[in-house]
DNA sequence: TAATCTACCAAGCAAGCGCTTGGTTTGAAA
DNA sequence: TTTCAAACCAAGCGCTTGCTTGGTAGATTA
């Protein structure tokens, strides 16, 4: 039924729910976290009204606001558990990894994992709805971001001094954050093309 | 005061003027086409109101929709005359480049210019709005843009027979296409890099 | 000189928005 | 059996939205 990335992933969820890091999914609150990234993701922050949401899940709008103080709020949560449980999702990733090549290429297949599965959506509102949030959330999410990006860089800078790649670590990782997040808008899993023949030709961008 | 390339942007500006294909943009319509492209990268175009944008060139709300039969017509003029612009300035680049190489060389540094330049804006708008847009005028601007990606994948088709490149070009375009677009979120031409490093470092992602 | 046209203003309408309020159901604890 | 908090409903408030309307000043044409 699963593979083994499935697997794993279900076990990273499990022990951030149980840490209190993440929602529990199957929760009211959890149910509603995962409408909004799919409407965010689908037709924008903006464009989505609390009505929308609300008829998503089967309640009426206003009881919305018994689970978020704000609009903006539920917002902010989506973000911010997606970033906790992606990263988790790439810590737990570099734990079976070895040798810099094999570990840019565990980076690169999480962060695809993100983009193409489950966690799709809310990974899309990640990037594209940046401008949607409110000063104060954004500031909070970027501490977030920060820590996964400097996981990637770390990984980076260890390929580079192994004389793997060439050119500037960090000018490669936001190459590379721009071709991997533009893949969920032309890459199909169905397709001709699987997700690690997909993972393999973005290591070659980077890596010769 | 300027550089070839913005002669050049000039030239084939005018012509198109000339050729009733872009708006004058000295003109009313013109006018609010730019505040309105700068409106909507900035704050979305959701978020962007008519009486907002009527403020930033100076005029009534109500008196838009002399110019523009709705808000969305606006959205999809920015977007139509934008990749008609670019598209002409892609096609030009290419007049002036030789070699597989160097033409791929050129349509990088041109898209960079896009993106970066004075139409920067209204390029971000072109990949950024697209969910905001009507689904008649997603279709029509879909066609216009096929006409531009049928120019990229000429040219790094003609690197692949050239053995310049390895992967499939079509794989390789869209990783582009991310990694490039992308660069609007964090590269600065202030910056310690210029936009010719920029170029040529986007350039060695598809070329060994 | 009269007629026409372009570009705009001032005012406001109908609809939809995020959010609030006061009250009701429900299920588990005491 | 009572208590009580969590989850939700029904109604609607105040505000903003895209857009319409009727009219006007000034340039252009006939």
């Amino acid at each position: 039924m699963w593979n083994l990335d499935e697997q794993q992933a279900q076990r990273v969820m499990l022990s951030l729910v149980e840490r209190g890091e993440l929602t529990d999914p199957q929760s009211a609150r959890g149910k509603l976290l995962q409408c909004a990234a799919h409407l965010f993701r689908h037709k924008g922050y903006e464009r989505t009204t609390v009505r929308d949401l609300a008829g998503a899940v089967g309640i009426q709008s206003g009881s919305i606001f018994h689970h978020f103080k704000s609009k903006d709020e539920i917002l902010r949560a989506v973000m911010e558990e997606t970033i906790l449980y992606n990263t988790a999702l790439m810590r737990d990733a570099l734990n079976h990894a070895q040798g810099a090549r094999e570990r840019v290429l565990a980076l690169i297949r999480c962060e695809l994992q993100s983009i193409m599965g489950g966690t799709g959506e809310a990974m899309g509102v990640l990037v594209y709805e940046w401008r949607s949030l409110s000063d104060e959330g954004r500031g909070y999410i970027l501490k977030l971001r920060d820590v996964y990006e400097q996981m990637w860089l770390t990984e980076l800078a260890a390929a580079k001094t192994e004389g793997l790649l060439q050119g500037d670590p960090f000018v490669l990782r936001r190459f590379l954050t721009g071709a991997l997040s533009w893949t969920t808008t032309w890459f199909k899993q169905e397709g001709s093309m699987s997700l690690d023949e997909l993972a393999q030709s973005a290591l070659l961008l980077v890596i010769k």
